[in-house]
DNA sequence: TTGTTGACTCCCG
DNA sequence: CCGGGAGCCAACA
């Protein structure tokens, strides 16, 4: 086996779609959020938002990556089913200063942050 | 190799 | 405003 590179290490530190997904969202600072499709669109391909989804899926328990900060383009909380994830993921947005709407929507043109180009 | 799935987005009614 | 359908690409079995 190759070292330096423990096998026992998730897919996702390897350098692949989730892990340039990863590194991205790991950019976003607190206080700020952003869709699927701009971190698909910095990573290089605006159509691929389903798989930015399906890495943060991926993303093992206790990661670095702030996950929560990324919602959909329609500025609302993506669950897919899981309801719990998605409570946890307001929870951790509101500790972070970031306000919900009624509809529990929040405020892209203001929240939505501005990337500085990734290689 | 092919086929299926999916934390999305866009269009239409 | 909300719902349904089609398209897209990457990873997994």
């Amino acid at each position: 086996m190759a070292a330096g590179l423990p096998s026992d290490e998730p897919r996702v530190c390897k350098p692949g779609f989730h892990g340039r997904v990863a590194a991205a969202v790991r950019l976003v600072p607190p206080g700020r959020v952003t869709t699927y499709g701009d971190v698909a669109g910095v990573l290089g391909s605006p159509r691929v938002a389903r798989q930015v989804g399906w890495a943060l899926a991926a993303l093992p328990a206790g990661s670095d990556v702030p996950w929560h900060r990324v919602i959909n383009a329609q500025g609302r909380i993506s669950h897919r089913g899981e309801l719990v994830r998605a409570s946890e993921q307001r929870r951790l947005l509101e500790a972070e200063g970031v306000l919900f709407s009624d509809s529990g929507r929040l405020d892209l043109a203001s929240l939505r942050w501005d990337w500085p180009e990734l290689p």
